[in-house]
DNA sequence: TTTTTTTACGATAACGTTTTCGTATAATTT
DNA sequence: AAATTATACGAAAACGTTATCGTAAAAAAA
């Protein structure tokens, strides 16, 4: 059962492997009976071709890599997903890494991709990553390169993102519409931008509403989950203690249920709570969870096929353009002001 | 910024491509001063060797594909991830490829595999599938297949599950312990040997505990979510109504606690859940669920070891073995007999 | 010193495609 | 009938590696 090629192909049509080659990919240079005939005998050859004798030839992999700072993660899984339904439309596959949150990792794995094997890239870059030049030398090296959610600004390219501001405007005012007076933020990350957005609407919503902005209300956490609970911990127990939070990711908001819980603090009673979140259970839970949610598969889908529209055009250089697909702010118990 | 390759390094450094190869393969053929200029060379030049040139040249691509029914889905997400901590380990890359559950798709996928693209497959089949020539083709092609969870008995090579029949079991002693007489069982296909399983250890709790068998209480679900609704809705209205759900996957008892808030249904008081799932937020729905957790992380874990493992030996055989990792149960509110 | 062995490298074929170019035959035009 | 143009195919180079083999020069053994 060994693996039949072109020249066995053309040995047992008496045809050259040129012409073969010409028949399967339905060249005008080859007479119309002799097309049929190839194609029967690949068909009953079982002949598949080799992919990187084409890839060598062709300089073109048809396959993208999506590299994602996690991936047990409902809104990067369904944005891979979104991702991936475009992907097998064009018939391109795709390649998956992770790079844990770690900068480190993610030079690493951009760098090995710096070779031909893939012909584009779909990220979001990891929280800590503050210097660019393993995405620039991709980028000036022919790989285009196309930011989701966690978008590097530094760099011209396409982005793909939701409307972070005006949501996190509106997540803010939402709390305040519901009689909270000391709004805490829960911030994953200093440097991410998407993080900073998000701030930059609750302050506009405090500035709006001529609510004090208080520091010790905005919560520093990171990737640690343990030393987030403290902090979380620590911020439901102080003296001021906040009568609503916003958490900017959903990893954060699920935490501080889990520490209501310990802490015998009620939602939305005692504590009213928004994140950012794709949890498909946020109606599930006790109390369900008002959510911004973003639309993380046509956040994906548009990635993709921005990408494969310039991959298409055989155009390397993607021009610079920020692209927006809102969220929706789905209002649930967790924030409701007549529930006890 | 056009790429450097092999001849170019060898022209910088008056060798042959040859000996630039061997140099940069460590080769004893090579001198020790030689070596390290290569080195140098190559990085000052920023070389990085064209991977797809070493796949056509030794047949081997050090990649694998991963096909699962759906990647929104949190069993099998975690096994993906599983998965590719062990590739990262050994320096493998990953393919993914969903088949949405449906057969055509799935032997289209594969075949398009059948090619030298990947060394090795990890897959869960599709709920429908019941003819494996596809899959055999690829055996017997060279491609080791590995079956993770949605496993093939039919087929000789490694299967890693969880133990689903002492899991279905131990769901369904834990309902007759909290006091439950009329279990319904959700199935999500007939076809699926895991779902089998599960069916197999509920009918065996009925018969060790003298609990006569209900075919009206076996709902056969499947993909449909609007017919699953309906069919698990016509349950819970009909008149022999049962008094607990045993879910065969997690969707299955989203979807069942989504009909008993719209019904009215006090869980666990009028009916409690119990299902198999992965779902993190778990205790936090309203009311916790119990649930029968699968080692989904390990699982992916050992299916990608026992691949590599093959691989690294150069055998495409591999040998048939069961590999069974524990599920655990976790009891929680939706099966307390005390809660009202 | 002569012979043998080791060391260090180069030439070349091969992996399986795709594509450019050349050309014999057949069809068409003058 | 002669000249031109399609038509249908083959030869060969190229993509960038790796590995086999051959061989000078140097080192070791005789």
């Amino acid at each position: 059962m060994a693996k039949v090629n072109l020249t066995d192909l053309a040995k047992a049509l008496n045809l050259s492997v040129s012409s073969v080659s010409k028949a399967l990919r339905d060249s005008y240079e080859i007479g119309e009976e002799t097309k049929k005939k190839v194609v029967a005998m690949a068909q009953e050859m079982g002949y598949t071709p080799n992919p990187y004798a084409g890839f060598l030839r062709n300089n073109k992999s048809k396959t993208i890599a999506i590299l994602v700072p996690e991936l047990t993660n409902n809104f990067f899984i369904q944005a891979i997903s979104g991702a991936e339904s475009i992907a097998q439309e064009n018939n391109y596959h795709i390649l998956i890494y992770t790079s844990n949150d770690d900068t480190e990792k993610e030079i690493s794995i951009l760098n090995h991709l710096n070779n031909g094997r893939v012909d584009g890239i779909l990220m979001s870059i990891s929280s800590y990553t503050s210097q660019y030049e393993h995405i620039n030398k991709l980028i000036q090296g022919g790989i285009p390169v196309v930011f989701f959610d966690r978008i590097c600004h530094e760099i011209e390219t396409a982005k793909i993102t939701t409307n972070d501001f005006a949501s996190g405007l509106l997540a803010s005012e939402h709390l305040i519409s519901s009689g909270c007076k000391r709004i805490a933020f829960l911030s994953i990350s200093e440097s991410l931008s998407i993080d900073n957005k998000r701030k930059q609407g609750y302050l506009e919503a405090l500035t709006k509403h001529d609510i004090p902005f208080n520091k010790e209300l905005v919560v520093q956490c990171n990737d640690d989950e343990m030393s987030n609970r403290d902090k979380i911990k620590a911020l439901l127990t102080s003296k001021n203690k906040p009568d609503a939070i916003f958490a900017c990711v959903e990893k954060l908001a699920l935490t501080t249920y889990h520490i209501c819980k310990e802490l015998n603090i009620k939602i939305p009673r005692d504590l009213k709570i928004i994140s950012f979140s794709n949890l498909r259970t946020a109606d599930l839970l006790s109390p369900s969870l008002t959510t911004i949610t973003q639309p993380a598969f046509d956040i994906g889908k548009e990635a993709a096929s921005i990408l494969f529209q310039y991959l298409s055009k055989n155009k390397s250089l993607i021009p610079n353009q920020n692209i927006v697909i809102n969220s929706e702010l789905t209002i649930r118990d967790s924030t409701n002001p007549h529930l006890k």
